[in-house]
DNA sequence: TGTATTCTCTGACTGCAGTCAGAGAATATA
DNA sequence: TATATTCTCTGACTGCAGTCAGAGAATACA
């Protein structure tokens, strides 16, 4: 089945690896050790602590420190004791780090812009047209929808997104925060669920439903960024849903979730 | 200029890179050494020579000696003199490495299939268009414009592609062969010269000029692969003959170009 | 035929990536 | 206050990537 989208998607990604790629490989293949260029890159403007680094970028500890020393040695960055926490350290670019960054920063632009070149001005609206089409479903093939504990800080900000917009959408007066503490032991197990989208970690999207009466089931809080709907992020939400009320042996109550599908 | 454009093939550089970029990674994080795993696949079904191979993967010839006889002890490839020269040696999979092959080609087709999953018939269809447009104007970009020597293999080959379309266009009844033959000497300086556009080494398009009269010159062959008409080709190869009749002191006839801008 | 070139192979390197064990200091927790 | 945990650092490794010099065999070329 859809071995000709496969083929597609393959031969996408060979043209694409072969051209674009080349720019996430630029930290490769420098002078610079790959690992160095990485840490340059994501320390950032700002810097950051080493231990953050050490999860993002997936290095040992060990490792990270002599890497570390290694670009304080050539004057890149320059290390120190975290303000509130003893044990913890935090990086940051000195202005010759910066400026190596910079320029690290200026290979992407680069090769866009070598890309550009030679399209006539329609053809580049084109390219931009449909890489943005390309991103965006390929977007939406990351989204991972799970159950999750309506009491999280993430759950509270979906459930923050869902108030903000019932309010803009209707008439302002009511209290958001005071509903959403009330309601919170209603989505958990046996009496409701909680499922939230996620892209990249980030919550998307969330919806909800209560075991209400017996056998029937109340879809609630359906939530789509706005940015990401119309990809199918909601029809997941309720898909998840209906498979959790199926669980508990109840039946979904579909209409409500055809009147929140506008909002999706 | 374009920092949008630019901004959005950034941006879509990063989503690919981590979507599917995946899949061109999938030589790297194995249990087997990248290049073992590179190896294998450029062997292909039917085998290779090693300079190809060497010349291929960019390789060092005692690197590759080393990693091949790896191969070979884990019974993945054998090795062989090639039959017509005996300094080259010829390697090819063995079952068991044409089995390892064909893993590693599977988790390409699991990585689209995974994409393709979530997605709706439509979004599909979407997706897959979108890619195939990215992908040729990516190509565009790709493809270099050069002067070449009008007696090589590949300005024949063109040449018998673009006189092949010209017999199917119009009537048949004329020797191709003997028209290339007589005039490649007019195709280089000081009488004319030839373009030839490539697109990852491979000819994809060409054009001639010649310096016919004084301060005139005509423009001849021009032909561009019909997969990739429509890019703008036809357009940087007559820019390019413009350019070196300007050097040559000569007005390009440019009536000519326009009648065989139908066939680009 | 003699000489140059091509291709492969061996040996000896350097340097980066990445892992593991353990120690020391600062902080959190009971 | 005693104990556990967190974070960083040092030392000691393994293994892959990649380079350089040189030798030997086969072929191309003058």
């Amino acid at each position: 089945m859809d071995a000709k989208a496969v083929r597609q998607i393959r031969s996408f990604n060979r043209t694409v690896a072969e051209r674009i790629g080349a720019v996430n490989d630029r930290f490769l293949h420098q002078r610079r050790p790959m690992n160095e260029s990485r840490l340059i890159w994501e320390i950032g403007l700002k810097g950051e602590e080493l231990r953050t680094l050490r999860m993002r970028l997936g290095l040992d500890s060990g490792y990270l420190t002599r890497v570390m020393g290694s670009l304080a040695k050539q004057g890149l960055v320059r290390v120190r004791l975290a303000k509130e926490d003893g044990r913890v350290r935090f990086a940051h670019l000195t202005k010759r780090g910066l400026r190596v960054r910079t320029e690290l920063d200026g290979r992407s632009d680069e090769l866009a812009l070598q890309i550009l070149d030679v399209l006539t001005e329609k053809q580049r609206e084109q390219l931009t047209s449909a890489m943005r089409q390309v991103e965006r479903l390929l977007e939406a093939s990351m989204i991972h929808v799970a159950t999750e504990d309506p009491t999280s800080p993430d759950a509270i900000w979906c459930f923050e997104q869902y108030f903000a917009e019932l309010k803009s959408r209707f008439e302002p007066g009511f209290d958001p925060a005071r509903s959403i503490s009330a309601e919170a032991h209603e989505l958990v197990p046996p009496r409701g669920a909680l499922v939230i989208a996620r892209l990249r970690g980030q919550p998307v999207g969330c919806g909800a439903v209560t075991f209400a009466k017996k056998r029937v089931a109340e879809l609630r809080r359906m939530w789509v960024s706005p940015p990401l709907r119309g990809l199918g992020v909601g029809r997941r939400v309720i898909n998840e849903l209906e498979r959790l009320a199926t669980e508990a042996n109840v039946h979904l109550v579909t209409k409500l979730a055809i009147q929140t599908e506008t909002k999706m």
